[in-house]
DNA sequence: TCGGCTATGTAGCAAGCGCTACATGCTAGA
DNA sequence: TCTAGCATGTAGCGCTTGCTACATAGCCGA
């Protein structure tokens, strides 16, 4: 059986994992029993901890995106726009992934070789995301992700939006 | 010399190493060394090292309000006064700032009783001092603090804005 | 002078961290 | 059938973490 089989397999419980404990709780023995192995043979499929972490968080985006409802082409104004993501961003199943996020950004912050690339191209994902569905320029789109993050890392720090 | 006076001196060089360092490098023994004390005193002064961090992050807080500039009581539109906020906070001066503050969000995750207070003390500070001279209610502050938040933390994910 | 309180040094503990050395079972190709 | 290499278990290393036990020096009031 081929490494990338491996792998393939033990991302999604890792992946769970990371969701439900955040980055702080993705240590190798935790992560190895929520996965069925161990910490020896996750740093002997993915090298490293660094590279676990960033195939780990790749398969969430991925995920993630694949969660949400699909472009129908439509372009709407920015409150429009605005309203029905922040609306759907308020649902408590989405929680784990904006606190993943937070700690990602975070963690880039001390580490950016590891984990800045990571972040970049997930911000890049749901930018693109919304300049698909918004009436506006690229820029346009920056903010309302912005505005969007601003109100997810607030609401993390005990604030939400009243 | 009383303890109160002992931790007085002790906070600014601890706030220092911390806005150097972050949060995950705020740990007892490279606190206590660029404090020029012990790990043990640390304790001993601060009880435990949440009490540590409350106050420092509280000193350091109040530092940064003070470092902005004064309400001269005129209240201007959203748009100005993103502008002008957005052009001051784009200051490298103030980048460890930032970084502190997405730090202990992600903090407050995962360990809410610690740091959920603090990071919710720090949000209505500004959200204050935006209501201040913002010519709106404080949902109106409330989204623009959430705006600047935000391209803060896209900042930091190695996504500037253009 | 003595007794108690504040302050501080030294040493260490138990837990967790990423990672590695070493031995070994298993299996597929020559 | 032999052998090379993939896969895996066991054990442990060196380090950092928050925190504590114990001893003790200095000072201040009775």
């Amino acid at each position: 059986m081929p490494a990338d089989t491996h792998r393939a397999q033990l991302l999604p419980r890792l992946a769970e994992h990371m969701l439900r404990h955040g980055l702080p709780g993705a240590s190798l023995r935790p992560l190895a029993k929520a996965a069925g192995t161990s910490d020896r043979m996750l740093i002997y499929h993915f090298g490293t901890k660094a590279g676990l972490t960033a195939a780990v968080l790749e398969h969430i985006a991925a995920g993630l995106e694949a969660r949400l409802p699909r472009s129908d082409g439509r372009r709407l104004p920015f409150e429009a726009v605005f309203d029905e993501l922040s609306e759907a961003f308020r649902d408590p199943a989405l929680a784990p992934y904006h606190a993943l996020w937070v700690e990602l950004v975070a963690a880039a912050i001390r580490d950016p070789e590891t984990y800045r690339p990571i972040a970049g191209r997930i911000a890049d994902r749901f930018h693109a995301w919304i300049a698909a569905r918004l009436d506006g320029g690229p820029g346009e789109a920056f903010r309302l992700l912005a505005l969007l993050d601003g109100y997810a890392l607030l609401r993390l720090a005990g604030r939400p939006e009243t």
